[in-house]
DNA sequence: GTCTATAAACCGATAGAC
DNA sequence: GTCTATCGGTTTATAGAC
């Protein structure tokens, strides 16, 4: 577990992350992933036992390098501040927005995803950092279900940069809207404050 | 155009939305298709030049056959009222919440469709919708970016169903969450009234 | 409009040498 | 740890009979 793994393993690993990501499992072959990783299909059998299980390392090798940052954000600050849900969810939206391959391969898993795979993402990538998020949205937003809001404004990033491709051709549409900061700035204010009157 | 297509085709058309949702472009092979529908993968070319003029066919009739009841919302009333909104936003989370077929293809294009086919969805099942949506919120929340707002109120509908696996293993989730008038008036309230203080 | 038959390429996976 | 070679099966797509 915790001696450094294969360099050649790690290798394959970040290669898979952008294949799959950007063409899902069934368009990604063991030849094509041996091609780019200058490599024979025997070879990858060596480190994988069969595709699923490269499918299942190269999620966990993801998982576990995306959401660290995340995690830092919520578990440092012990008080419940607005300066607090305004970092989170500026990271969240950061991350959304800019790494692809983690962002991707989420929304695909939201949509193949076995029941087994799907309780993995749950436990691995939200569970911790949506319980902390749900208790800072319950102190800060008494009026609200946390869980309900909270669920609305990671629904909200995740729809918001999944939608771009089309959002960018509706009426209306400007590039600040693919800021970050700017999605992040409107979602804290709706939730805390309300409409501007 | 207008004249009736052939009925095999269009038996054809409502099996492959089903199994395009269900299991992605790469994953359906015309074998299972052919079987599915009684057929040879022969005749299959007989009413689709190749796999991708077929698909583009799936999408077209599913486009078609499932925003007419969205268009007719926002079309019968000429009047910016917030029952006409919340109307609207009931209309759209029924359909998100009850028709897989179509929010998965949709989910899918956004994932792996090509800028051709990002626009014909822009087109076909947004723009007009889209448009008269931001008209309705420019004039019943006036203080906020209505194009902004607009994508915000479709990417939380749309988010959350299709984070509704991940939604249900986290704490604090409730059966009601996962109804469309739950959800439907949350969102209405939210952005007209803002928070109960 | 559907069939049989088949081409040509690709698929995941394994055996065994080095 | 990577290779060569290969197996058995599947893929999309076409030719041509009915």
């Amino acid at each position: 577990m915790t001696q450094p793994q294969s360099d050649t393993r790690t290798r394959i690993l970040e290669l898979t992350a952008g294949l799959f990501a950007q063409l899902g499992f069934a368009a990604v072959s063991m030849r094509n992933i041996a091609n780019a990783a200058g490599l024979t299909p025997a070879a990858l059998y060596h480190h994988f036992s069969d595709k699923v299980a490269l499918y299942d390392a190269t999620l966990e090798h993801v998982y576990r390098s995306r959401t660290e940052a995340l995690r830092s954000v919520l578990d440092t600050n012990g008080q419940f501040s607005a300066d607090t849900l305004h970092e989170f969810v500026l990271a969240f939206t950061k991350i959304v927005a800019k790494d692809k391959v983690f962002s991707r391969l989420l929304h695909r898993e939201l949509l193949d995803g076995s029941a087994k795979r799907m309780e993995r993402l749950s436990a691995q990538v939200f569970h911790d950092t949506f319980t902390r998020f749900e208790a800072l949205l319950k102190a800060l937003a008494p009026g609200r279900d946390p869980h309900l809001t909270a669920n609305a404004m990671i629904a909200v990033i995740l729809g918001h940069y999944g939608f771009a491709p089309i959002r960018r051709s509706l009426p209306g549409y400007m590039k600040a809207h693919d800021r970050p900061d700017v999605l992040a700035n409107q979602l804290v204010q709706l939730v805390l404050t309300g409409p501007k009157q």
